[in-house]
DNA sequence: AGATAAATTTTGACTTCTCAAAAATATTAT
DNA sequence: ATAATATTTTTGAGAAGTCAAAATTTATCT
């Protein structure tokens, strides 16, 4: 079985490589190791056949450990549903407590979380929970700072999963299923203006912010 | 903070050292390792004031290490009540996923849970769990091998926690709560007769297995 | 192209945890 | 009291994971 830490390197090296090569620094900064430390690693995973590494260019997933990136992301994302749904673990903090528990839970505890939570698809953040089979639903989302002012927008995807970030959206209702209207958009200020509820609850957030903010048809 | 291993270390320590000086074989045995990793991790333990270590004698704990040996114990205790009462995991497979999310679980995860429970004073298993201070309940339970045949006692705490004899006890209804009735206790075979409930099903076990259940009045 | 800067790899070192086998110590039996 | 046995400690070794700093390679800029 692989250890906590190579679940972490495989999980990193599949969120920030889409079929290319990534980069070393760029691992080595996600996990906040030093280059040294990622490329030593990264030769490891290599023997045991988990990624394909080209020196000074970068490292990728093979279908073997892409498999268990997937297994890992299964359970970090199931982990965080439950938490959130069961527990009531704040939004913002079920992250730092599910990227611990997904190394400590069996197939069997993973399992009964699954049934519970009535086999989601979805987790907290809008991200996609793989399948047991390793199947991942790839579904295409528009960004919220790209849509149309006066039309009305499903919250699907949080691509930003800081803290400030995740408490901001919380607090305004800014969570994947609820509803947002753009009221306005000013290119000058580089802001624009939602309408989050019925009650007229507005808020006014940076274009740069509504990037991070993923969304759909209602 | 403490590893996993420290962890486990001290609350083995803890769980069969009774006062007295625990010896290194008793340990290795208990944690699965030859003794010269038991001593050479003993020897860390009491550089960092965990454990006092007496060579070729044993070793104790520190206050120190116990109050992280109970809390441990805490965590372990809750994670199995959590599991058996909201995610209806099997009693006889508990004590292994807790082994590992014991080392998992945030303070903050563990109070949710212990919320959600109820404050529980007791695991699955009888065994009492420590509060967050560190305080532990130590009541005098009688066992079920020298009790009085006629007489029907409360099921307290079972003192053996393998898998086999857990999955006969549930099969029987011999679970922490339950009533007993004692009919018939018999020297010459070794065995002793339960009713375990008002529909006349009874057990025979050997009064070997009876004293690894302890009984209090009803 | 040649120099400078940035990214990456190597080297040497350290901690934690582990085992196997040899050495030392304690216990038990004769 | 010796010898035999059991327990414990030491020694030597290795895997995993990490860092700091030196060396190397690649990219960028005159
Ligand atoms: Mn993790
Ligand atoms: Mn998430
Ligand atoms: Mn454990
Ligand atoms: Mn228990």
């Amino acid at each position: 079985m692989p250890t906590a830490t190579v679940e972490d390197y495989l999980k990193q090296i599949y969120l920030e490589s889409g079929e290319k090569l990534l980069p070393m620094g760029q691992l080595a900064t996600a996990l906040d190791v030093t280059p040294g430390t990622a490329t030593a690693m990264v030769k490891r995973l290599a023997a045991s056949k988990m990624v394909l590494y080209q020196p000074y260019n970068g490292v990728q997933l093979t279908p073997q450990g892409k498999h268990t990136a997937l297994d890992v992301l299964r359970r970090h994302r199931l982990i965080e549903s439950f938490l959130v749904e069961v527990l009531k673990i704040d939004w913002a903090d079920v992250h730092e407590e599910a990227e611990q528990l997904e190394h400590a839970v069996s197939p069997r505890l993973l399992d009964a979380i699954d049934s519970l939570l009535g086999h989601p698809q979805f987790d907290p953040h809008g991200d996609p929970i793989p399948d047991g089979g390793g199947d991942i639903s790839h579904q295409s989302n528009q960004l919220l700072a790209e849509c149309q002012v006066g039309s009305q927008y499903r919250i699907a995807r949080i691509a930003d999963q800081r803290n400030e970030f995740l408490h901001f959206l919380a607090k305004h209702n800014l969570r994947p299923g609820n509803l947002v209207t753009i009221l306005s958009s000013d290119p000058a200020s580089e802001a624009m203006t939602l309408r989050t509820d019925l009650a007229g609850n507005d808020v006014t957030l940076a274009i740069t912010a509504a990037s991070r903010i993923l969304v759909c048809e209602p």
